[in-house]
DNA sequence: CGGAGCATTGAAGCGTTTCAATGTAGGTGG
DNA sequence: CCACCTACATTGAAACGCTTCAATGCTCCG
């Protein structure tokens, strides 16, 4: 009971399910389970069965994938309030990346069959899913035109210009070695890109901080380089 | 009236619209419209208010991405029966690539306004709808795979095994500049590319067609190379 | 203080691109 | 029916950019 509780009170906070009333929400609890994943544990491996997706209550998710000759690139990064593993879920398929925790994360895990059923009375959360699904296409289209037709400097900047900001503060999400995967770099090509940039005196960085002065500069760099 | 039952009639023939009867076609059509668009010209650019979406009815699309310097990159191809342009509709962002005619192509646009009504009354349409995006979810990430972590050759074997084929023999959907975009590489590099599988007996190349004499042969090019 | 993990830097190597020249095929008009 | 033209494909040589490897530096935490 206390458990379908904190299932409930997680997944409330959730995109997916603002709408859903404390009905909807017990009956979707049924089918859901609280996860703890420690940092650098894996939630699911290439290959498993995707019969439920997840939500991430709290704490950082990777989606890697593993490349012929060991070396893994970076798809997507996930925190609080997103979640991953539906497209795999959606089409039947085992999962075609490994998931591995950032940090010490909470996670739910939904059932395919109470998505099921919840689609079918909740339009909204359809058209949720969808928005969603659609929104992530956009992103990776965007990461394939970067990874192919932008230079690692550009590559960076752009990657740079997209992260929140603080007055003129921005933050690393995780080490430069991952934003280096998330790139397509090797992290001594982020390394060499970062210190252009402060070459050029277009940013600082202190460690995971990067002070950007002037966004307009940095911008220019993306037209020219 | 001859209209809209022609609209019917091209979509009932689509995955999406498989259970959707005569009644429901007919509210459908009423916010669609039949497009023909000759081979070269553009179903909609880059910037383009995304109030809508298309299928294919016949003819085949390719969707572009226009780099810095241009540079254009394919992301993928629509046949008959698929649809493409509603992860932009979905996210009430305009296109953010263009999407042009390799062949003169019959099309269905649908309005936004018709497909929300549609989710509403037929939970079926969106698991179709979200299997379908979830499946070119997976299907880009494996490219951002291909194009990040294989060597031009093992791209180019990639692409031939998922070719359809009857007997031993394949055929490009198009002209090789097209299939060396949708691969990221250059139309030269994609030329040694098949000049090497060839010399290594893996394959032969006739015009658009590629026989395969062995399948299991060109399989062992991926692990090694 | 010491160690582990990540970041930086240099030098060398490799694969892909670019450019330019040549070759080939399909379609058109004389 | 042949000659031509255009678009695409091939091939070579050179250059570029990124990766790799290895050594060094830094920083946080036990």
């Amino acid at each position: 009971m206390s458990e379908t509780l904190d299932i409930g009170s997680l997944l409330k906070h959730t995109a997916l399910f603002q709408d859903f009333d404390t009905d909807d929400m017990a009956v979707l609890a049924r089918d859901c389970r609280q996860l703890r994943i420690a940092r650098h544990d894996f939630v699911f491996n290439r290959g498993d069965r995707a019969d439920g997706f997840y939500v991430v209550a709290v704490g950082a998710i990777k989606l890697v994938l593993p490349g012929p000759h060991g070396q893994r690139k970076v798809i997507e990064f996930f925190g609080p309030g997103q979640c991953f593993g539906e497209p795999f879920m959606f089409i039947n398929q085992p999962y075609a990346a490994d998931a591995q925790a950032m940090e010490d994360s909470l996670l739910v895990w939904i059932g395919k069959p109470a998505i099921d059923a919840a689609l079918d009375v909740h339009p909204h959360l359809a058209r949720q899913m969808l928005a969603g699904l659609s929104s992530r296409l956009h992103t990776l289209m965007r990461d394939i035109e970067t990874v192919k037709l932008q230079s690692a400097n550009a590559r960076l900047v752009g990657y740079l210009l997209s992260l929140p900001r603080k007055l003129d503060r921005a933050r690393f999400p995780c080490s430069k070695s991952l934003v280096a995967s998330k790139l397509g770099l090797a992290p001594a090509t982020l390394s060499r890109a970062l210190q252009q940039l402060i070459r050029d005196g277009l940013i600082l960085v202190e460690g995971r901080d990067v002070v950007i002065p002037s966004t307009t500069a940095l911008q220019r760099q993306l037209q020219s380089g």
